[in-house]
DNA sequence: TATAAAATACCCATTTTCGGGTATTTTTTT
DNA sequence: AAAAAAATACCCGAAAATGGGTATTTTATA
């Protein structure tokens, strides 16, 4: 018997799960979560085989979640579900380490699947995801390895939040100039241009929306 | 038999919406759709009973779907299913025909009771948003009814593709100062305030647009 | 430990947006 | 035809973001 806690704030779409898993002799949601801090408790503190997590969840996103239960419990397979098909997102999951990663495009079963391969020490990805950026993304983070830093994922956030460099400087006790290096840096290396650009890269591309 | 399709770009969600409703005796999903378009086009031949729809979807939105199915078929029951909470979403899926509104916030089982409610003439609003938005929407829709002008949804839509207001000056052969102007108002009639507000905004809506 | 990478902070100048206005012309609706 | 709404265009000033630098300190990593 497997047991998996799921993490995702649409609760129609945990319900959906529940229906498709709940008579699977060999998988048991032992429970749910709706945020990622909540989910993050739940997981500690019952120590499921499996964490199903979406990457945009309220209060902690999937990817922060993931790293605080791979440090903690490091046997613990994680699989995210998610919408966002972008490189980055996927990525940054796999970085923080996932086992599998699955779309909301794609069939319920999937999640099934993903489920038993993981547990199985396998990984497991998306059909519709590995072919256009599986080696993308895995391509990419040999050759050019461009992903952000730290603190500039940290002030890309804040800027997907509507703050501006001088409260994102408040916000992080550092100067209002630092902030603003951190945006060129983070312009000229994600190749963009423009005013909006950035904060338009931040609230598409990045895991934490409103 | 109350019979319904559904259009959802997310498979895994319409997935556990047939898994919900596959033994209800008084329900029958006779299709399902992943994009506007080929919702439309499935409502239209086989004439269901009840619409579930999304509201953010690829090649057409589901306040576009709305309206023309409303307008061919005005006796077909349409339940909007969305996680936005937006007042506007709400509002202008209320304007395009819908008889009810459920979040994916909330549980699936809201999907079921909807769809019985509406087919019986009723309208049907989540828990989640009657007290919140519902109220809240038709007061603003009869006090203020702010819907942006034509002029300034273009220019919204001019924005969402980062366009800076000399840019969308030039398109539309005009003043900046006049692109600025239908900024400032809109910004006004939204309630917005801040740098990047009116970008997010029109970057989170611009569904409503395109 | 030596070196690279990241984070810190500042300089300059320019463009853009925003928050107040006012005012005229067109278009739409009553 | 009169009134209302929308679109047009300008004024001012302030705040913010961008583009181009340089430079120091910390923190990883080879």
């Amino acid at each position: 018997m497997i047991t998996i806690v799921i993490g995702e704030d649409h609760q129609a779409i945990i319900d959906g799960m529940v229906l498709l898993l709940q008579y699977d002799k060999n998988i048991s949601i032992i429970d749910t979560a709706n945020d990622g801090k909540a989910l993050l408790d739940i997981v500690l503190q019952k120590r499921p085989d499996v964490v199903i997590t979406d990457i945009r969840m309220p209060v902690m996103d999937g990817i922060a979640v993931t790293r605080a239960i791979k440090e903690q419990l490091p046997n613990t397979k994680i699989v995210a579900f998610s919408m966002f098909d972008q490189d980055d997102a996927f990525l940054q999951m796999h970085e923080a380490g996932v086992s599998g990663y699955i779309l909301k495009n794609s069939p319920l079963e999937e999640v099934r699947k993903a489920v038993i391969a993981v547990h199985a020490g396998k990984e497991y990805y998306d059909s519709g995801i590995d072919e256009r950026l599986y080696d993308n993304a895995f391509a990419k983070a040999k050759t050019t390895k461009s992903v952000l830093s730290k603190s500039e994922r940290e002030i890309l956030n804040l800027i997907a939040q509507n703050k501006t460099s001088s409260e994102i400087a408040e916000i992080r006790f550092t100067a209002v100039s630092t902030v603003e290096k951190h945006r060129k840096n983070m312009i000229r290396k994600l190749g963009l241009s423009g005013k909006g650009e950035l904060l338009k890269y931040a609230i598409q591309r990045k895991y934490e929306f409103n």
